[in-house]
RNA sequence: GGGUUGGUAGCUCAGUCGGUAGAGCAGCGGCCUUUUAAGCCGUUGGUCCCGGGUUCGAGUCCCGGCCAACCCA
């Protein structure tokens, strides 16, 4: 990336050649009357306009020249003539680079073969570029380029920087949701000095000035409780967690997480609260409750329908793959049959307690099978400690996970909110590892916390399934890599 | 962390059995005043990811490393 190459240098001589003429090709200000699109849709033959852009590509017909001028909204054509710019002018517009800015004023016109265009009358050029772009036709492929370079991404692939547009619309369309339902958005610390709200490993950093540690959060939700012992009854927040594990197609070290909670609701109520989200988002953003996954060659692979949300209990999808007398065997029953029958050895530590050997099964066996919207329900309470029991079932907890495309998109409870249990409940998790309990939160629960029903969502993945894509990379502009 | 695949011109990619490094596009020069992946003629451009090794000779074979994608943990 740093090295000179030839084609830059001619760029940098092409510049000193226009700064030898009078020229500064990097102008302060040119105010575009209006967007190349715009342009085009709003056509009225001679209609003048003045339009600012990349050039994306040129055709040199001699005394006459087509280039390509390209914004945010599209692409338009600009015809410039010898003898309507004159020698000099058309000169410097003829050795003018492909992505090079220029504003340019002009009338508009169609072309023979029927394209609008604009006839050039005066240009300014207002960047010029050092460095050639990815070739126009074949786009830019190279993974690595891709992510660590995302503009030239950007510049080269339309794909791309649609489905950018498109996040950029789903969290509009998120908090749109939430607000028309009275949700107050809030912000709460990144910085925290007990990490709390997840089972993940955590970044520390340092504070000079206080000379203390601290960790970036691995969630959201203690500080959102922290809100409804304060009174905020509907509250938001969409922001940044971090979890210090490893990368993959699912996993980015920074990801963004919506947390919801509503004080006086339930599961039941949050149940509701996610369909009515996504069905809202995708009805806006996609114009269609049904979304398509292509395969490599863009045939399409299935489909999944937003309209039907079923619904179904954890131990009955367990059973239906492990047996109907799964439950009912003993502890040392159920890890042979999983590790043997089922041939899930791989995925069963030895330190693996008898929940998490059931869990292994439902997340590998089950979860990769929910690609309609599902709401699993009753999951069993070690697997949850921040939420409240079942009456029905005193082994489960209020909990459901909405699965999607085969992944979890969202969990959501009935939150927790006797401090003594809570306290029990961490205390327990906590374990003999000395891991530090946030008594300002257990304190905050003392005070009073109204029951409630809480959602986590995390919005890369969401994007993921909404937008067809198979890797997180390929839904946040610039993935963690590896620096070079 | 393990396995697989890949890294060659600005971009997309070929490169046979180990024998002087190739194409298309882009670039540069020329012709062409309604083209659109414009066209035609000519032409420049290389740390073959990095470091060792084998060999008369390595993009190619061997060893080590870096980076990435995918799969697995």
């Amino acid at each position: 990336m740093d090295e000179t190459n030839a084609l830059i240098e001619q760029r940098k001589s092409k510049l000193a050649a226009l700064r030898a003429r009078g020229i500064d090709p990097f102008q302060n200000k040119f105010t575009p009357a209006e967007s190349c699109a715009a342009a085009r849709e709003h056509y009225v033959e001679g209609r003048e306009v003045a339009l600012a852009g990349r050039i994306t590509a040129h055709r040199d017909m001699g005394k006459s020249m087509f280039i390509d001028l390209r914004d945010q909204s599209g692409r338009i054509q600009v015809y410039a003539q010898k003898n309507t710019l004159g020698d000099e002018q058309f000169d410097i517009f003829k050795h003018l680079d492909l992505a090079d800015f220029i504003g340019v004023t002009g009338t508009l016109f169609t072309t023979k073969t029927g394209e609008i265009s604009v006839k050039l009358t005066r240009f300014v050029i207002l960047a010029k570029a050092l460095r050639p772009p990815p070739a126009k036709w074949h786009g830019l492929e190279d993974t690595e380029i891709r992510y660590r370079q995302r503009y030239l991404d950007l510049m080269a692939n339309p794909d791309v920087k649609d489905v950018f547009l498109k996040r950029s619309a789903i969290i509009h369309e998120i908090r749109q949701f939430f607000h028309e339902r009275g949700y107050v958005e809030v912000e709460t610390p990144t910085m925290q000095a007990i990490p709390g709200g997840a089972a993940a490993q955590p970044f520390k950093t340092f504070h000079n000035a206080l000379g203390c540690e601290f960790y970036l959060r691995i969630a959201l939700e203690l500080y959102h409780k922290r809100l409804l012992v304060g009174g905020i009854d509907k509250l938001f927040e969409i922001g940044k967690n971090f979890r210090n594990e490893g990368l993959s197609r699912r996993h980015n070290p920074e990801f963004t997480m919506l947390e919801a909670y509503q004080a006086f609701g339930d599961y039941e109520t949050m149940m509701e609260t996610v369909e009515s989200l996504i069905r809202h988002v995708a009805q806006k953003v996609l114009g269609t409750l049904v979304v398509e996954f292509k395969d490599a060659e863009g045939k399409v692979t299935h489909t999944i329908d937003l309209t039907t949300w079923k619904r179904a209990k954890y131990k009955d999808l367990v059973r239906a793959v492990a047996g109907n007398d799964w439950f009912e065997v003993t502890p040392e029953e159920r890890r042979r049959r999983a590790m043997e029958d089922l041939k899930l050895a791989g995925d069963i530590a030895k330190g693996y307690e008898d929940f998490e050997v059931t869990g292994a099964v439902f997340e590998k066996l089950v979860e990769p099978t929910l690609i309609q919207p599902t709401f699993v329900t009753h999951l069993p309470k070690e697997l949850v400690p921040l939420a409240k029991l079942s009456p029905d079932d005193p082994t489960t907890v209020e909990v459901f996970e909405c699965c999607i495309n085969g992944q979890e998109i969202s969990p959501g409870y009935t939150e927790q909110n006797d401090p003594l249990q809570q306290r029990a409940t961490l205390e327990h998790q906590a374990g003999g590892e000395q891991q530090k309990l946030d008594e300002d939160f257990l304190v905050a629960l003392e005070h009073g916390m109204p029951p409630a029903g809480g959602i986590g969502i995390g919005i890369d993945r969401l994007c993921m399934m909404l937008l067809g894509q198979d890797s997180i990379r390929d839904v946040i502009l610039f993935p963690q890599l590896k620096p070079k």
